[in-house]
DNA sequence: CCTTATAGAGTAAACGTTTACTTCATTTTA
DNA sequence: TAAAATGAAGTAAACGTTTACTCTATAAGG
């Protein structure tokens, strides 16, 4: 059974084309109330529903954005597919989704995909958006948009958090709670989104309240994992024993911390405290529940798409720090006042 | 800057558009060596692509499949829609991705969106596809799977875990292990996703072990969060204080166990054993950490994107039981001798 | 050397819409 | 009452492709 056309709803129905699609578009002109009910109801008897790529070509508007990650499973992105779904959806757009699995010729070829289907615009997620895409990048012709990512191209609006400012102000929380022997659980530090930026707001936070800052204070591992956060908290208790408090790159790191610190019988918050970044769900699972940096994954999601969305429409726009802030729970212990919060 | 479209290669390179189709789409037929190499290079010096939506059109081929979640965000979509994702791509179809949010309404209209943008089939993710669904569901004429939900209509192949089975497997491990006072933390009981059929898989095996199996033994809550699992524990070590396992219906559910154990001073597994359902990243993360029943979200994703794609070639194919299996980890202890494993 | 295959290349119709332009009947205006 | 204005409705071109069909020149066959 062939799907019906606009055309047959005009046989079916005794008028042109013309007439039909007017009142499927809601012209308010070139048709009598009459037909306009009498069409109607032939479509809905037929069960017609118009064919949006028709309609996109002759338009010229797919009504489609494109969505990159480097994967999609994970708490993180997830969350912010969620907003930026919910926010496409208000603004008419449907989403597509591609995992890139951080691979530049796939990532290459999901951009050629997307210009091909002729997307209205690409949030570019959590990668970096380098020089070799700018190419293709230029040719499309549609808005960027960046979401907790970094671009090396111009012009490209942004939506993050500024890490550096957040991972600062998550070491002075413990500071202004009393520890002055830190140690931070990091990512790799030649990831420039979420690697430098943290580690060099945790040594600007020391270096600002004069306390000590040795490279050897941070420890990286190659990810931001739960076994990453196990291992590099295992080598900074080896390295500095008298640590009494962690800044974690991760939520699922401070978790990897406080189940090696259960392990090793240092208690937390007692003997140690942790405090994470990200506040996924994570932190309120975690025995004690962790203190952490709030990301609003989903906000941020959903003000990228807008964002987009806006650009699409030829609005001018700019781009977006999304503001932190420290959820307070229970792997945080005042050591001694000190100028509380 | 317009872009450019396949009448310009053909203007640009002294041919005609047939030609450059021809060539375009290696037909092998109708064109020279010589002119194939010249309008391919043309071709990259324009930087043209073609327009997929116009292709379509006259292909009547949209390459695109529609995918319904009641929400993307949380770890279990996350993974099912990494699979999709990539078993899709292998086939070389896009994915939409929508948000029903559970709501009826919602999801009518996303049918009808994919509908109209001429999607070649629709994966039913986690939801019950119910006779509502049933006229748009036939109209739009294309497959259906659903994965890891139900479906009240007929000939529509499946993906899921039995899960009466698995929690059934996951009960008698306990048994197996020396356990004879149980107690489950449900879900919803007329879930008949997660609910129903695994409230059932315990019974069962309680029943078939000669072990007593009072409903007072499950504590159900309205949801499968880490909060509902804390609480319904809350509740059993009320009125069964005797409990030495539990069987839980979601890892998350497991950890909020765990959490308020802890709390209660009860230790895991020494005093009461735990055993999670999902084996989500989660599990690695308790302290101790869980044994759970595996579900391969990203498999199952992907099994589902790959059977769908089947249909849409005319395959015929058929239903999906995955398979499960016990992980085992830290979270359940051997009572007594008594058969092992 | 003439007929017949063959292969390169072009022409134009089709896909399902939208929309500028036209036609025609009815109403308004002077 | 004739001219002008209005509004309903139709005609056909356009969007960017694919493809069946056609045309022409060259190669093959007798």
């Amino acid at each position: 059974m062939k799907k019906s056309t606009i055309k047959d709803v005009a046989r079916e129905a005794n008028v042109s084309i013309a007439t039909v699609s007017r009142i499927l578009n809601n012209t308010g002109k070139g048709y009598s109330d009459k037909t306009k009910q009498h069409v109607m109801q032939t479509i809905e008897q037929m069960g017609y529903f118009p064919n949006a790529i028709a309609r996109s070509l002759i338009n010229n508007e797919s009504g489609t954005i494109g969505v990159l990650f480097p994967a999609v499973s994970g708490m993180v992105s997830a969350e912010m597919l969620h907003g930026i779904e919910a926010a496409a959806q208000v603004y008419g757009k449907s989403v597509f989704v591609c995992n890139t699995l951080s691979d530049p010729d796939k990532t290459k070829h999901y951009l050629q995909l997307l210009y091909e289907k002729q997307v209205e615009g690409v949030i570019f997620a959590s990668g970096r958006l380098t020089r070799n895409f700018q190419k293709i990048v230029k040719q499309m012709n549609v808005p960027f948009v960046t979401l907790s990512g970094i671009s090396d191209l111009k012009n490209i609006p942004e939506i993050k958090v500024d890490d550096l400012k957040a991972t600062y102000d998550a070491t002075n929380y413990l500071i202004k709670h009393g520890h002055t022997k830190l140690a931070m659980v990091s990512g790799p530090p030649h990831d420039l989104i979420a690697g430098t930026p943290r580690m060099e707001g945790f040594k600007q936070a020391l270096t600002d309240a004069n306390l000590p800052c040795k490279s050897s204070q941070i420890s990286w591992s190659s990810a931001f994992y739960f076994e990453d956060g196990k291992h590099a908290f295992r080598s900074i208790m080896k390295s500095h024993p008298e640590v009494t408090a962690i800044v974690a790159a991760s939520d699922e790191m401070a978790a990897g911390v406080i189940s090696e610190a259960n392990a090793q019988g240092i208690r937390v918050p007692e003997d140690v405290s942790v405090i994470g970044y990200d506040n996924t769900k994570l932190a309120t699972m975690t025995v004690p529940s962790l203190t952490t940096v709030s990301q609003e994954f989903d906000v941020m999601g959903y003000r990228a798409s807008e964002l987009l969305c806006q650009c699409i429409m030829g609005e001018d726009t700019d781009s977006i720090i999304m503001e932190h802030k420290i959820i307070e729970r229970e792997s945080v212990k005042k050591t001694k006042a000190r100028g509380v919060v």
